[in-house]
DNA sequence: CTCCAATGTTTACACCAGAAACTCCGCTTG
DNA sequence: CAAGCGGAGTTTCTGGTGTAAACATTGGAG
C-alpha cells in the first residue's frame, strides 16, 4: 500500500470515497476522513457478511489503509464495533419513529406497524442487530446504557402512554409494559434469525401471531 | 486435569476426573476420556469467565494436553462450541420439566412456574446461555434443527396443550402460542443479561410484570 | 508377540490485536 | 515565508490463535 501522488487539494475527498477501487496511482498519505470511511466500510462488512466474521484488519485493507491506521481513531476494535452498534440503535430509533408516524390514528395499528417495522430492521440487519446486543460491541454495561440505545425504547413508551390515556391499554405501568414488548419483539426477532420461527415449530405467521398475544395482553 | 496412576483399568477414569492436580511426573500419554475432559473443562471455563473469551487453546491447556489434542475428537471450535450448546439446551429442558412436574397442578402456577425456571437458568448460566444462541456454535441453521434444541419447546407445548383442553387458555394454534412464550422468555433472558431490565428503563420487576402481560394474552 | 490405528505431541503457517518507533505533511507561529 | 509541531499513516515487532501435517506412543486385535 503506497502512495505515490503528492498534491492534492483536501476537500475532494468525500467525492472521491464512494469508488471503492483504491486507485494507489494518486492517493495523498492523509485519507481525510478516515474514521468516517472505516465506519462506512465496516457497515458495509456487517451488511454483506452472512458469517460474522469480523476484523479490524479486513477493515483497514477494505479501505486502503494500513492495518494499524484505525487505532488513530478508535483505542481498539471494540470500540469501533460499539460506535456500529450505536449508529445501529439510531437507525432502529428512526425506523421505529417513522413506523409511528406513517400509521394510522389507532394505537393498535401504531403498535403492530412498529413491531413489523422492528422485526423488518433486524431480518435485513441481521448481522448488525447481533452486533447492537453483543457483549463484543463494548459490552452491555457499556452500551446499553447510553441514552442513543434507549432511545427506540423511548419511541415505544410514548406510544404506551397514549394507550393508556385512551384507555384501550390496561392502565399499569407503562416501563413495564415497554419492557414486555420488548422482550417480545426482540426475542421474536432473534429466534427468527436463527431460524427456529419455521412452521413446523412455531405454526403458521409465528410473529403475527405472537404480537396477536402480546396486543391481547395489552388491551384492556 | 490429569491423572497420577499409570496402569489401571480405564473403567476408573471417570472417578479421578475430579482430581485437579497436575503431577506430570507420571501422566499417561493417553488421557482416557479426554472428549469428556475438554467438554467439562470448556463448561467450566464458560460458566467461570465472565468475558466471554473462549480459545481452543486454553481448554487444552487447562485439561493438561497440548493445543492439538482437541482435534482428534472435534474437527474444529465451533464443533466444540456446538457440542457445549446442546448440553445446554439438554440442561434447559431438563430444568423445565423439573418445574413443571414440581409447580403445582393449575396450569397457570405451571406456566409460572417454567418461566421463573427459564430465566433462572439464563441468569445463572449467561454464557453457556449466549453461546447456545449464538451463531459460533455452528450457526443457526446446524444447531437449532437439532431435536435435543427444540426439547425445551416440547416442554411447554405439552403444558399449552393442558391449558387448552381445560379451557383456561384461548383455543389457537398451540405452537404459535408456544412461540410466543418463548420469544417473550427469551427476549427476558437476554435483555436482562444485558443489563437493560433496571427500573429506570423497565420499572419494577420488569420479568414478572412482563410474565403478566403474557399470560393475560394467552388466558382467556 | 507383532503390528495397527487411535490418540497425543511437535512443528509450522497464516492470521489477528495491539504497541512502538518512524515518516509524511498541513498548519500554526515567529 | 520558512521552520517545525503534531496529527495521521506506515512499518515492524510481539504475543496469541485456529488449524494442518508429520511424528510419537500405546492399548488392544490378529
Amino acid at each position: 500500500m503506497f502512495l505515490l501522488s503528492t498534491k492534492f487539494s483536501m476537500q475532494t475527498w468525500d467525492t472521491m470515497l464512494k469508488d471503492a477501487m483504491p486507485d494507489d496511482a494518486h492517493r495523498p498519505y492523509h485519507h481525510g476522513d478516515l474514521r468516517r470511511a472505516l465506519i462506512d466500510t465496516a457497515m458495509d462488512m456487517l451488511a454483506q457478511d452472512r458469517n460474522w466474521q469480523f476484523t479490524l484488519r479486513e477493515v483497514a485493507r477494505r479501505a486502503g489503509v494500513s492495518h494499524a491506521a484505525p487505532y488513530k481513531h478508535f483505542p481498539d476494535k471494540s470500540a469501533l464495533l460499539a460506535e456500529l452498534s450505536l449508529i445501529g440503535f439510531d437507525r432502529l430509533r428512526e425506523a421505529l419513529v417513522s413506523a409511528r408516524t406513517r400509521a394510522g390514528a389507532s394505537v393498535r395499528d401504531t403498535i403492530i406497524a412498529m413491531a413489523e417495522s422492528y422485526m423488518d430492521f433486524a431480518t435485513r440487519n441481521p448481522a448488525l442487530y447481533r452486533l447492537m446486543f453483543s457483549t463484543e460491541a463494548g459490552g452491555a454495561s457499556v452500551i446499553h446504557v447510553h441514552e442513543r440505545a434507549l432511545a427506540p425504547l423511548a419511541a415505544l413508551i410514548a406510544v404506551l402512554e397514549r394507550g393508556q390515556t385512551e384507555g384501550v391499554l390496561r392502565k399499569r405501568d407503562v416501563r413495564n409494559q415497554a419492557a414486555a414488548c420488548w422482550a417480545q419483539v426482540h426475542g421474536l426477532a432473534l429466534l427468527s434469525l436463527d431460524g427456529l420461527l419455521v412452521p413446523e415449530n412455531a405454526g403458521r405467521q409465528p410473529v403475527e401471531n405472537a404480537l396477536l398475544v402480546l396486543l391481547e395482553g395489552l388491551e384492556k
